[in-house]
DNA sequence: CTTTTGTATTCTGTATGCAGCATTTTTTGT
DNA sequence: ACAAAAAATGCTGCATACAGAATACAAAAG
């Protein structure tokens, strides 16, 4: 395969007037990405010498990645047997749900006092984007900008730490979210929620954004359930 | 100074049957411990030839080390230029101590629904025994026992996933809080609130538990402000 | 035929070597 | 004497090489 070949190397004789990317650190965006979309399914060991020779990198940066990857809780460190795709039970994915719900309604009432008018209007272009999406039931890319609003939200809130932690949650569910097959009417659900989310958050009202982020969060848990 | 030796093989005449621990995981904890301890002060930049030399490693697992505490939030990795202990401002505290707080809150509800009276009783041990240092002014072990109380209670909430985040913030904020002065009155009050907590959570009242938690981490800040 | 033990292969864990980038020092020109 | 450029030094980043552990396989014994 040679995936990474593009990325190692930009083929440059070309202008690029930067190319200060450490090898290690494109593993670990490309490995994370392999995970969450299941490239690499849980409880796959992930092979140094093999997917060394596949990704085209010698194994000290690869070893670094998972190093990194397993301290993000993507992977799981076996001593003297390597690393393997972290599984999730149906328990971890509602403890995690249960943390991000927290997590977000602090979100919501922190933003609604440090936002700015500009950045809310971001948020509400995402929505109307996300919304376009929705309508053309293309369901990789709602989910992408369902995620990016929610992203958004939490920036709003100024609160680096709760930025972080956030991105962590979301990261290790986002293998999870992804393949969540929704019916069409929880799908319609979820996007009614979002509404509800964006004109809280325009009027400002903290109590009420809190809650729909509360509420949209335990209802994800219905809608993920199933497919576990 | 080889300080890791003793640590990297546990002279083993003894009847100890597994052995297997990873250099590169012994390191992230030893590394960890000098960082939280201030041996490696914020900013100090982690010189991998000069450390592996002073530790009695090679480069290898020093830099897979490294790049774990860079995902834990410890150090910084600048590429080109190795990684430095990072340096937290006032306001990332701040934030720290806002999430941490929301995290124990939420940690307080569910442990008075989760938790077993055999599992309270234990938390009321370390308790005592907290007080009794406290009485006898080991600041060192009363710190210690302190964060092991904090994550008792949150363990008790039967929450993997908050488990996961609180220790993450947890080890980023011991390094402060382990510097942080507090005066006799201040450290009575903290004492006081920690009394509370534990009637709370035998009562299994978590109303007053999840209140007093975030009531004890809003005044943590005013304690460690003075300090930074 | 099943189980156990010895061997071989494969993979992880660690060390070392080499190339490129940063920084510092030295040298040269004004 | 000062500034700018060039060389030299030191460090990181990556690859490779070697040693030890784990697993798989095969052969022999029950």
């Amino acid at each position: 395969m040679d995936e990474i070949s593009s990325l190692q190397r930009r083929a440059d004789g070309s202008a690029g007037p930067i190319r200060r990317t450490a090898l290690h650190d494109t593993l670990v965006n490309h490995l994370r990405d392999m995970i969450i979309e299941g490239d690499l399914e849980p409880g796959t060991r992930l092979h140094e010498g093999q997917l060394g020779e596949q990704l085209g990198v010698s194994r000290t940066p690869l070893r670094e990645a998972i190093k990194y990857l397993a301290s993000e809780g993507l992977v799981e460190l076996v001593p003297s047997r390597g690393a393997v795709v972290k599984r999730f039970s149906p328990k971890d994915v509602h403890d995690m749900l249960t943390v991000l719900r927290t997590l977000e309604e602090l979100a919501g009432r922190l933003a609604c006092e440090a936002a700015t008018d500009a950045e809310i209007a971001e948020v509400r272009a995402l929505h109307d984007e996300m919304i376009d999406r929705y309508k053309a039931a293309d369901r990789l890319q709602y989910y992408k900008l369902n995620q990016d609003i929610h992203t958004a939200i939490v920036r709003l809130a100024q609160n680096s730490s709760l930025i972080d932690i956030h991105a962590i949650l979301q990261t290790r569910l986002k293998r999870i979210r992804f393949i969540g097959h929704e019916g069409p009417e929880k799908w319609a659900a979820a996007v009614s929620e979002h509404e509800e989310m964006i004109s809280a958050l325009e009027a400002r009202d903290k109590t009420r954004l809190s809650e729909v982020l509360g509420r949209h969060l335990f209802n994800a848990w219905d809608r993920v359930r199933a497919s576990l």
